[in-house]
DNA sequence: CCGACCTGTATTGTCGACAATATTGTCGAT
DNA sequence: ATCGACAATATTGTCGACAATACAGGTCGG
């Protein structure tokens, strides 16, 4: 039994992993083949994935892969740059000294990854980085917010990731929101990730018009 | 048909209404009768507001109603602080000269409201400006985010609401705001819309320990 | 040749019945 | 009298079958 449970996150693990494109219809018949699960258990699934906005729903049609544009990824970023300012804000007022180190080592190594042009350590640095601040800002409803966003991101996220030069640009940006957790300035660390985001925000408007 | 849509509104609406206790259990069957809908439009519902999370499922138990805390207001008005500053500054943005005039008599209504001292009327004003914000701002996602996190709070805000004297305190906030979003300046009005919501985390601070 | 209609098929929506599980109440022993 | 185990009940979880609906392709009339 929990078949329920286990469909929704496998499902939610493969759409996040990129297996299906955007607007690709879910029948419900070929993912119970798939997850070798009930229909019982995959509408439950569908129906927690559109609440998540990762998959649209038509009465009558069926479900789909909810295809996220441009313009409403920069969007999701407007509001990631104010959530995750809270968060920077949040840890730099209560880092602890250890936790303060873990910062200053990953702005280490993230320089290190740009040096040796390592874009796959990089991207997971910087995945590392984040999720360093909201553990130690340790804001459930804002951490919430972020994870639900981040997964209607992923798509974009990957293009961005693999934009030739940009982590040259945005290892500094990451070293200031670093630096300013490190002094314990809540104020410049939420400025510094702020500017930091409005770059990536910037960014995506890029790819949007090559 | 659509039974379930139906039923999905009804309940959010009862709850919202504040007609269930906290904790209360919502036993299937009661619903059932009440709304005179079957299990499975129940079952749909209950799942969808636990992603709403207005309820909260154990598995075998049942649903019910969720308490939210002063300490978990209090997460949520912050991430509201940030994500309402974001909008207030849209509005500044993007304002029209007519949706400026629009938010300067909801101000001059406010005023009225309080020497008359009508809490009720300066209740829905204040609904209708923030409301009158999110359309200025047209911002999908900050909005949508919003009236989530502003079902979480409906019981909180009454209380606050209903606080004695907390009217002539925040009209001035609220026409700061206003002031800011009619000169068109943005900074002004997210560090407005930032100041008032502030002031709503100390009042909300201050009913915990009273 | 084109458009409207109509029928067949694929897919989802709805339901009622049964199984699984937690909770409550009862009984006996110590 | 209190505690534990056990049975009874209440409630939710799961499923398979059927109904309702939308879509595609073909057919008929203009």
């Amino acid at each position: 039994m929990a078949a329920d449970a286990r469909v929704l996150e496998d499902l939610r693990a493969a759409i996040l992993r990129g297996e299906f494109a955007p607007r690709q219809r879910l029948v419900e018949a070929e993912l119970c083949e798939r997850f070798d699960a009930s229909r019982f258990a995959v509408r439950a699934a569908l129906q927690a994935l559109e609440a998540d906005g990762l998959v649209e729903r038509q009465r009558n049609v069926g479900a789909r892969i909810r295809e996220i544009g441009i313009e409403e990824a920069v969007e999701i970023s407007e509001v990631r740059q104010v959530v995750e300012g809270l968060i920077a804000r949040r840890a730099a007022e209560r880092a602890s000294d250890a936790e303060a180190e873990a910062l200053a080592t990953i702005g280490r190594e993230m320089h290190a990854a740009v040096a040796a042009g390592e874009v796959g350590e990089y991207s997971d640095l910087n995945a590392r980085l984040h999720s360093t601040l909201r553990d130690i800002a340790c804001h459930e409803k804002a951490n919430g917010i972020i994870a639900h966003l981040h997964g209607q991101m992923v798509r974009h996220q990957f293009a961005l990731s693999h934009q030739p030069g940009r982590s040259k640009v945005s290892v500094w940006q990451h070293q200031a929101i670093i630096d300013a957790v490190v002094a314990r300035d809540g104020d410049a660390a939420e400025a510094a990730m702020r500017a930091h985001i409005a770059s990536v925000i910037e960014a995506l408007r890029a790819i949007a018009t090559p």
